[in-house]
RNA sequence: AGCCCGGUGAUGUAAUGGUAGCAUACGAGGAUUUGGCCCUUGUUGUACAGGUUCGAACCCUGUCUGGGCUUCCA
């Protein structure tokens, strides 16, 4: 009865805090985006991770824009990853921001001075850095290190009042110069920027250090469990040193290994270039490992979740492969994605004994994996388009399309058997030419003949046209920032992109949504794209469709 | 290496002193009006060496090995 569920480790220390009580069963977890960048693949594990693990326990998540740096923070920014976590399905109990606590953070470094575990330092940043030691040797105390409260009282005050130009102080909380631990050897917790903040506008010249912001945002808020990635298992103890010298909510950090995937470059910087080199049409490039660039390829937000699920939670180091995620997209479009006949290839396809000029109307599921999909109208007639690779002169055994006596079912129409090919003067085929069976119509099938392979097809003279973009990977090499030797940008994949103009529809595609997926069958799952107009319609390529036979032939 | 994290099939993740499991990938077969989906099935694993124990992926010791740690960024 009883089924056994494997938990990850931050489960595990939460199963044990609730058992123990901790926090009366209360479970508080957020999501701590600093607005300076687009909401990208890796964020979402983090998304994942704060807002399924508070919803698991009955918790709760806020959002918290972790805006201290005002140089590099614009509400642009804020409103997209919004925009961005809601698609992803998540709903946040609080939206807040690290500056809504700026006046709470100053009374803190108040308190921080009073009890003299803070000091200012009028050295400079490069004095700083040399005192500071390295992670071998201990570092050197400040000679400012030593200060009166009183002292210290006024100048942070002075700070505060604008009376010093940037850089000129900054505070930094009293710990240990010789701690093993980096971030212990007095870390800066406030400088001076006089600065334009997105919220605050002018009303503050210092502002806080992550390390002074975080985890005392954590504590106003009486977040539980701040869940976060390894890079900041550094910063724990100062995180708890904090919470004890200031005798805040003691929330608890815990750190996880952070999701890095095959060929995905999620570094801002990177990004960045690839923007700005045209590599890439924007932030919202489908080839963007950015959360709209996925969306815009037509990853489902349902698909995201189940990957960062299946990719699972744990402290070590990891790669992801890409066909997981690939396998996440294709198994939900399978089951929620209408189908629908394109050829991307067109040749022609004539069925001798069709009658000219009689159009018949075919029934087609939108999807036979969900009966409630429905069906749809398609038209059949003498004229067709079919795929150019459909057809072959000198065919294998195996190929079990289109060629000289062979027949082959159209999908949702006929059995039809192929009679030949008419070339032009290159010898290029131009026009497949075949006979249908009159009784093998799809679903009153009573002609007794067999066909291996099924094709689709679209009628000419109903056929409408579009534009598909099939997007591919963005770098041909699985890890491209890891190379010692070679930039990232060497590994640039030139056929990122492949353009197929004259696409050949069946006429239910006109009603296309942006945004919309569809299974084009035997090829891919496409999404209609934002640049679709009225008279012009533009898929993205999603995902291709798994092609054994594909995958045989490359084999050879 | 001064300190901190880690090392389980190809990849990711379980098993928390008692049968090394699951997913993806790869392979074989079946079914099929999508060479998709689906079904059956196969190969590959506890970094190494000791120790404790009736019994070790798990506990202990040592070794090897990967990553991280010096921003007035977060």
């Amino acid at each position: 009865m009883e089924e056994h569920k494997s938990l990850n480790f931050i489960e595990q220390i939460i199963e044990e805090d609730l058992s123990s009580d901790k926090h009366q069963g209360r479970i508080h977890t957020r999501f701590p985006p600093e607005p300076n960048g687009y909401l990208h693949i890796g964020h979402v594990k983090a998304i994942c991770i704060n807002f399924e693990t508070a919803l698991k326990y009955g918790g709760k998540t806020n959002l918290r824009f972790d805006d201290t740096n005002p140089t590099s923070e614009k509400t642009e920014y804020v409103d997209a990853i919004k925009n961005d976590i809601k698609w992803l399905g998540f709903d946040w109990a609080n939206e807040f921001y690290a500056s809504d606590y700026f006046d709470q953070l100053y009374e803190f470094a108040l308190k921080l001075i009073k009890l003299g575990k803070a000091y200012v330092d009028d050295s400079t940043a490069e004095e700083i850095a040399e005192m500071k030691g390295t992670p071998t040797e201990a570092g050197k105390n400040s000679p400012y290190r030593e200060r009166s409260i009183e002292e210290n009282l006024d100048l942070f005050i002075k700070m505060k009042e604008g009376a010093f130009e940037d850089g000129a102080r900054v505070l930094r909380a009293k710990v240990d110069m010789t701690s093993p631990n980096m971030h212990m050897r007095d870390p800066v917790i406030y400088r001076i920027k006089h600065a334009h903040h997105h919220r605050t506008g002018d009303k503050w010249c210092i502002y806080p250090m992550y390390d002074f912001a975080h985890g005392q945002s954590d504590s106003i808020e009486e977040i539980t469990h701040s869940l976060c990635s390894l890079e900041f298992r550094h910063h724990r103890p100062l995180y708890d040193w904090l919470i004890e010298n200031l005798e805040i909510f003691p929330s608890r950090q815990i750190e996880f290994a952070r999701m890095n995937i095959e060929y995905m470059v999620t570094s801002k910087r990177r990004l960045l270039k690839l923007v700005e080199d045209g590599v890439v049409t924007g932030w919202d490039d489908p080839r963007m490992a950015t959360v709209s660039g996925v969306r815009r390829k037509g990853y489902p937000a349902a698909a995201l979740r189940t990957f960062c699920e299946k990719a699972g939670v744990a402290k070590r180091e990891n790669l992801i492969e890409y066909s997981l995620l690939e396998s996440c997209v294709r198994d939900e479009l399978n089951r929620t994605a209408y189908r629908a006949m394109v050829v991307m290839d067109p040749i022609k396809l004539t069925i001798s004994n069709y009658p000219e000029g009689k159009t018949e109307i075919m029934i087609a599921e939108n999807n036979r994996e969900d009966e409630s999909a429905g069906v749809r109208e398609i038209p059949f007639s003498k004229h067709l388009w079919i795929e150019k690779e459909d057809y072959m002169e000198n065919a294998p055994k195996k190929f079990f399309r289109l060629s000289e006596g062979k027949n082959v079912r159209l999908k949702n129409g006929y059995i039809i058997h192929c009679d030949g090919a008419i070339k032009d003067a290159d010898g290029n085929v131009t026009e497949v030419l075949c006979t249908y069976y009159p009784d093998s119509k799809s679903g009153e099938d009573n002609s007794g003949i067999k066909a291996k392979g099924t094709l689709h097809w679209v009628s000419q003279e109903q056929a409408i046209s579009a534009e598909l973009r099939n997007y591919s990977l963005l770098f041909n090499d699985p890890t491209p920032t890891s190379h010692e030797d070679k930039d990232y940008t060497e590994f640039i994949n030139p056929e990122s992109l492949v353009i197929k103009t004259d696409a050949k529809l069946e006429p239910s595609l006109a009603k296309a949504k942006i945004g919309q997926q569809y299974q084009f069958m035997r090829k891919a799952y496409y999404t209609t794209d934002i640049d679709s107009t009225e008279d012009k319609l533009i898929f993205n390529r999603t995902v291709a469709l798994k092609d054994s036979w594909a995958k045989k032939q490359n084999k050879k």
